[in-house]
DNA sequence: ATTCCACAGGAAGCGACGGCCC
DNA sequence: GGGCCGTCGCTTCCTGTGGAAT
């Protein structure tokens, strides 16, 4: 039995608080009378700790608040659109356009919920329902996911598949058409739906008598209406609404109003406010990073029993975002996957060591993840299902993907990893063991 | 101007799977 | 229980591509 090693449940620096997952690995080692033991007092407040937070939920990037500054434009040209709702009359399809955190969704429900409140004191049957694409990209999931939250609480589930598309179509448009109603569809990352399943959607008012439905189509991509069909484009984009990024000053107002409410009076330090909302600019403008920083650096400066956030707490709250961020992502691939990545972060690590200019290319990726697999006793892939991999990677910011012609030699895809933090994620991964001892063949061939 | 390379990437199709309908 | 459905992960086949080399 392996003796309890000394444990301090709560780290006296932020830094010694990043590594938390090296406590929590510690702590598995324990015997579970051990385990008893320490969790006696695990969760006892000790009297230098104190609270930062008023309310931590009002500092996450998915709470609504009850004001959204620098949206106030575009919240009226909204309920502008929106009003003939109120008539029981569909109106115009909409787009809203933005990059990501620049409150498209926020201003929508926002808007949703007032338009709904507002039916609802009239006795109007106005509905505003909100489908994310990202996991409903088909024509059926859409349907189905409509289907369910109109019935809510009664006992008729709509099956996840089973169904053809015209059974489930008939019977989700004749349940809508019961009686006279309205309901706002917003398909909130728009451009993840197959471009049938947005045609059908544009077409769907032709099935009813008295319902009707109006589409609200949110999508990061100002390219997204030109990409659709011809057909789509002429109903998709009767009104456009687009979101500009903030500016640092805009992050700032949103970051004070939020504090205000979420956090302890006095904690902040004069700079943690304006960094968040610098460091976030220059991301786009993007509201919800500059959230989750401000919220991440007082969550380490409450761990660190500090009762001022300094600056030096959003630097570190920047890195354990970032990296918490690939570790996650790179935890939740499946096997093949990570095999890749473990091919290309060892032949990232191979050209440091031997010094080699120039980026790694698809064509050694594929090798080397060939040698990887069958060491590993997994049959390899193809390598036009690995280059689907390498373009899901450059989606997710683990690496940046540059296709490149080297004249008579070929065209390739020139790979970087963008994350520094890769190598070390890897290392606690199930498989690096099992690679490890691997020797890369085509190392002559490599330099 | 033409050739050639090493892929990129689209399209079609396959098989497994979970689930419904008759 | 068999037929059917949609989805997913994958393969196979094919055409297209950019620019250095000829």
């Amino acid at each position: 039995m392996v003796s309890t090693p000394s444990i301090e449940v709560v780290p006296k620096t932020a830094e010694q608080s990043l590594s938390t997952n090296t406590l929590i690995q510690q702590n598995q080692s324990c015997s579970p009378i051990d385990d008893k033991r320490s969790t006696i007092h695990l969760f006892d407040r000790t009297p230098q700790q104190k609270h930062l937070f008023i309310n931590r939920e009002l500092l996450s990037p998915s709470y609504i608040p009850e004001v959204l500054p620098h949206r106030e434009k575009e919240i009226n040209e909204l309920a502008q659109i929106l009003f003939p709702a109120l008539d029981i009359q569909a109106p115009s399809n909409i787009l809203l356009y933005g990059k990501p955190g620049t409150g498209k969704t926020a201003t929508m429900k926002f808007v949703g919920a007032e338009l709904q409140a507002h039916g609802k004191a009239q006795g109007k049957r106005i509905y505003v329902l909100h489908i994310n694409c990202e996991l409903c990209n088909s024509l059926y999931r859409i349907l189905q996911h409509l289907g369910q939250q109109l019935i809510n609480n009664s006992q008729d589930i709509i099956p996840l598949n089973g169904l053809s598309i015209d059974t489930l179509f008939t019977k989700i448009t004749t349940r809508i058409d019961t009686c006279k109603q309205i309901i706002i569809l917003v398909l909130d990352e728009a451009d993840k739906i197959c471009d049938d399943a947005l045609y059908t959607l544009t077409r769907i008012n032709e099935q009813f008598r008295q319902a009707r439905v109006s589409l609200v189509c949110i999508s990061n991509y100002l390219k997204f209406v030109e990409l659709q069909d011809a057909r789509i484009r002429s109903s998709l984009g009767e009104e456009n609404i687009i979101f500009n990024s903030y500016d640092a000053e805009q992050l700032r107002d949103i970051l004070t109003s939020r504090s205000e409410q979420a956090l302890q009076p006095n904690i902040l330090s004069d700079s943690v406010i304006p960094l968040c909302s610098a460091l976030a600019a220059q991301e786009h403008g993007d509201a919800r990073r500059a959230l989750d920083l401000l919220r991440v650096s007082v969550e380490l400066a409450e761990r660190s029993h500090d009762h001022l956030v300094s600056a030096k707490y959003v630097r570190l709250a920047q890195n354990k975002i970032e990296k918490d961020r690939i570790a996650e992502v790179v935890r939740n691939l499946p096997t093949q996957e990570r095999l890749v990545l473990h091919a290309i972060n060892r032949l990232q690590q191979y050209y440091i060591r031997k010094k080699k200019a120039g980026a790694i290319i698809t064509g050694e990726i594929y090798s080397h993840y060939r040698e990887l697999a069958k060491a590993a006793h997994y049959t390899p892939l193809t390598q036009r299902r690995v280059a689907d991999f390498l373009f899901v990677f450059d989606a997710l910011g683990i690496i940046t993907a540059r296709v490149i012609s080297k004249g008579r030699y070929g065209r390739t895809t020139e790979i970087a990893v963008s994350s520094t933090e890769l190598a070390g994620i890897l290392q606690d991964d199930e498989l690096f063991e099992e690679i490890e001892q691997v020797k890369m063949k085509n190392q002559m061939k490599l330099l």
